[in-house]
RNA sequence: GGAGAGUUGCCGGAGCGGUUGAACGGGACGGUCUCGAAAACCGUUGUAUCCUUAUCGGGUACCCAGGGUUCGAAUCCCUGACUCUCCGCCA
């Protein structure tokens, strides 16, 4: 959430970042609204303050055994008059909320103004991509020769977008997740969390999915709960109308969590075997910081899942997102794209992003620092990483001639796979 | 799902509808004392917003949330959320 008042100082700023985000809000009514909203404030301050007068006025009287009656009568007409404006008042105060909600996170100066994805900038490459002395298959090939994936049988229980991982394709799977666990527990120092799967309203409110991303929500109607897109979601809240002390900063939790998307309105674009899923499974890395260590802390974390892929042996690139490819509350993202061998293109398996106090603002999650003032915090998150295109690059980067794998050394002590 | 109890400030815990932002105790912070510490004593101890985004000072709101009654609500009424206990169901 936007600060209120860094809005009325700086709208211009607000406005060009709406414009470049390729959102839509109405900052003048919003303007309007807020300054409707201070005068109704103002009036009923004053007949406030008037009314505690007089009671205590009453209240002597009443005492001294006097009469009161003429106090009591005008005071009634103060009150009546204060119904309309607290109504008004109301009115005012939810409507400025409604708006405040749905103006994106300012992107930070250094971000490229670009539309879409086509204007991202990328950064560097890492690892070599594999070569091969014969023409290496894509993952679906390789999965299907090995038996790992049952897709179909997936679709016939869930819907297409619900992989069903078999034999060793699930052991690989649920190899994958508990490696990039004990990495992040054991040589980056995060602190496991295992979090709820469903979540109030509230809760994807104060992260930034809604009230924009309704429509990409699986939503359980009669709780009124929502399945978590991913884990940032529930982990992010957990700080959710709390005050923390300086001295509890910088926090740092990593999560594993199945994500549900509904994805509604992609279908038809690189929706091949695991490419594209309603439901996939995902490592997280949260971290609440104070606000001048944040931009030190986006890289540390862009670090934390680089090195997940190093370890794997894995090429990949990263990416700097332009304005319109930021998400609504991100204000600077880097995107990790691995290096699908067979495919011959990169997929995205991380987002790495600071959020800045939008966030915290939202959620309201603030903390004392050393000089005893409350403020916001900033929170972070990356992926480290998410599985299912992960899984894409190890299949086509390690298979050999005959279509069997050879895995990557760092998994063996996760599981003694044979495929 | 059924029955009951509860939700007050950093914590514990009072609070007849009218000087209650809230007794009392603890904690924390500052000070006195001390070579230093402990103890003792004194003082301070919230957030948001507005008046003026300096300071000082002041107004208003906040006793789970939202409504209602009243001249006036932490206190009365209604609705909801959460917590605890018992019963039922269940991995």
């Amino acid at each position: 959430m936007i600060d209120i008042k860094y809005l009325r100082a700086n709208p211009e700023v607000v406005r060009a970042a709406i414009k470049n985000k390729n959102e839509k809000a109405d900052l003048d009514a919003l303007l309007r609204v807020d300054n409707q909203r201070r005068s109704l404030q103002y009036s009923y301050d004053q007949l406030r303050a008037q009314q505690n007068t007089v009671s205590q006025q009453i209240a002597q009287k009443k005492r001294a055994q006097e009469d009161a009656s003429e106090e009591i009568a005008s005071m009634a007409k103060v009150a009546a008059q204060l119904k309309g404006i607290q109504a008004d008042l109301n009115a005012a105060n939810a409507e400025i909320e409604t708006r405040l909600l749905s103006i994106p996170n300012i992107p930070e100066a250094d971000v490229r103004i670009g539309p879409d994805e086509t204007h991202n900038e990328v950064i560097r490459h890492e690892g070599e991509p594999a070569t091969f002395d014969f023409e290496p298959k894509d993952h679906l090939a390789i999965a299907e020769q090995n038996g790992l994936l049952d897709l179909t049988r997936g679709a016939k229980i869930s819907g297409s977008g619900f992989p069903i991982y078999k034999g060793a394709g699930a052991r690989l799977e649920r190899a994958l997740i508990n490696f990039m666990l004990e990495y992040h527990i054991q040589k980056h120092g995060y602190t496991e969390l295992m979090v709820p799967l469903a979540v109030t309203r509230k809760t994807m409110t104060g992260t930034g999915q809604l009230p924009k991303l309704e429509a990409d929500m699986y939503h359980i109607a009669e709780d009124d709960l929502f399945l978590i897109p991913t884990a940032e979601v529930p982990v992010t809240n957990i700080y959710a109308d709390e005050v923390l002390s300086y001295k509890d900063l910088p926090q740092k939790y990593v999560a594993y969590t199945p994500c549900f998307r509904r994805e509604a309105g992609s279908y038809g674009k690189d929706t091949r075997g695991l490419q594209r899923l309603h439901q996939f499974n995902k490592v997280e890395m949260v971290r609440f910081v104070e606000p001048e260590n944040s931009a030190a802390a986006l890289k540390e974390i862009l670090h934390d899942a680089e090195d997940i892929l190093q370890a794997l042996g894995l090429h990949y690139r990263v990416v700097s997102l332009c304005t319109g490819d930021l998400s609504f509350a991100s204000q600077k993202t880097f995107d990790l794209e691995v290096w699908a061998a067979g495919s011959k293109k990169y997929l995205e398996v991380s987002s790495v992003s600071n959020f800045g106090e939008f966030q915290a603002r939202r959620a309201n999650i603030r903390y004392k620092d050393a000089e005893g003032k409350m403020r916001h915090l900033h929170t972070l998150n990356g992926s480290g990483l998410a599985t299912p295109r992960l899984m894409i690059a190890l299949l086509e980067t390690y298979q050999q001639a005959d279509g069997r794998l050879k895995l990557p050394e760092a998994l063996k002590p996760m599981l003694e796979l044979r495929i």
